[in-house]
DNA sequence: GTCTATAGACCGATAGAC
DNA sequence: GTCTATCGGTCTATAGAC
């Protein structure tokens, strides 16, 4: 999976790269957001902060990276559909150390239309939208025929998607709560919902493409 | 409602508080985060930075402070069982301009531990969890009986909570959201869901205390 | 290309004068 | 109660050493 060394310059490049958002991540995790300033990072990897910017450009850019890293991460080790649904994964990205308040910071920050990480929290919630939505149209985590534009499905993404953040936050306040627990229950009394009768075989009617 | 001159310097001191509160939801709903400092509120109200900090004591104190503000002044009007479980409560509250914002962003940082606002979010969640609990155990709005201890109701107050939240951040990076609509709609959803059959007469077993 | 050193701008917070 | 002045800290930009 890894590459440790291609053209010269660039594997360097990416291993500090990625020595750089471990740090950044371990930061977060030990001593949260005033605990993770560009020199404290620097300082984990024996750097100054003029030279970690000069790898990410700006505090934000750095932070977003960690984030992505994350899904890139995920998404290879699980494929793309299951990584965001199994509930195992779910309790692993939300609980793992400082991710989640890192999520947090990143995402309230972004909200603001012009931070530069908008674009990425949009568009990743399009996708997360879009890839739930998908799943529970279909009645089972895996992916298989996209029935898109389910609206009863779209909402149910919207708000089991909402649901684990919000969860979050609370288990940031309150540890005590069982995040995947409390997530799945929700997801399962969801696609029950919106599949009121499925185990009713209903004698075949007429029905175009059957 | 409002008791505009008590003894001499109070009465100021209140209507000068109030002021610089009201000028720092403005500044958020205006500018966000990054419109908001200390002095730019300060400016809004024809004071310098420091004086405004004289009132407050730091800037964290000031916002937690106009969130207080705004769920005193909703307990207020719509009664404390009320304010935040009906449908226009909810949307009022999540779409006065910059409130979300503000709410997002301070409650990010109070997750942090040590933060000076981390006991004022951490009793908030718990007293709205307790109140949406009892709400929801008794099957309607308005209280009477707490059944509390509930463990369903305390489940469905979690997960209602953090979808408004998620939802929340959702609609401010993508306002086409109909944050009222889907969060009703997970309400009924989960009311109904504890109470499967509640319409069933169900001839009187020997329960205990029946 | 990679990194350090330096300097500027802004912020929140504090001390002391009025 | 409010202001001026100031301090320490953070992010950013630039110049230049390796």
């Amino acid at each position: 999976m890894s590459t440790p060394r291609r053209r010269g310059p660039y594997a360097k490049t990416a291993a500090k790269r990625q020595m750089i958002i471990d740090a950044a991540l371990a930061a977060y995790a030990e001593a949260g957001t005033r605990g993770a300033s560009v020199k404290d990072i620097a300082e984990r990897v024996g750097m100054t902060d003029a030279g970690v910017l000069h790898h990410f450009g700006s505090r934000e850019a750095l932070l977003t990276a960690v984030l992505e890293a994350r899904d890139t991460a995920l998404e290879a080790a699980y494929g793309k559909k299951e990584a965001l649904w199994r509930p195992d994964m779910i309790a692993q990205n939300a609980e793992t150390p400082g991710l989640s308040k890192l999520f947090l910071d990143l995402a309230a920050a972004a909200a603001e239309p012009d931070h530069p990480a908008h674009g990425f929290f949009a568009e990743r919630y399009r996708m997360l939208r879009e890839r739930f939505a998908d799943a529970i149209a279909e009645g089972r985590p895996p992916g298989g025929v996209p029935p898109t534009a389910d609206p009863d499905a779209a909402w149910a993404a919207r708000v089991l998607i909402a649901a684990v953040d919000g969860l979050q936050l609370q288990w940031l306040l309150d540890p005590s709560i069982d995040l995947t627990e409390d997530t799945v229950r929700l997801r399962d009394l969801l696609m029950d919902a919106l599949e009121p009768v499925p185990r009713d075989p209903a004698p075949r009617d007429p029905a175009p493409e059957g």
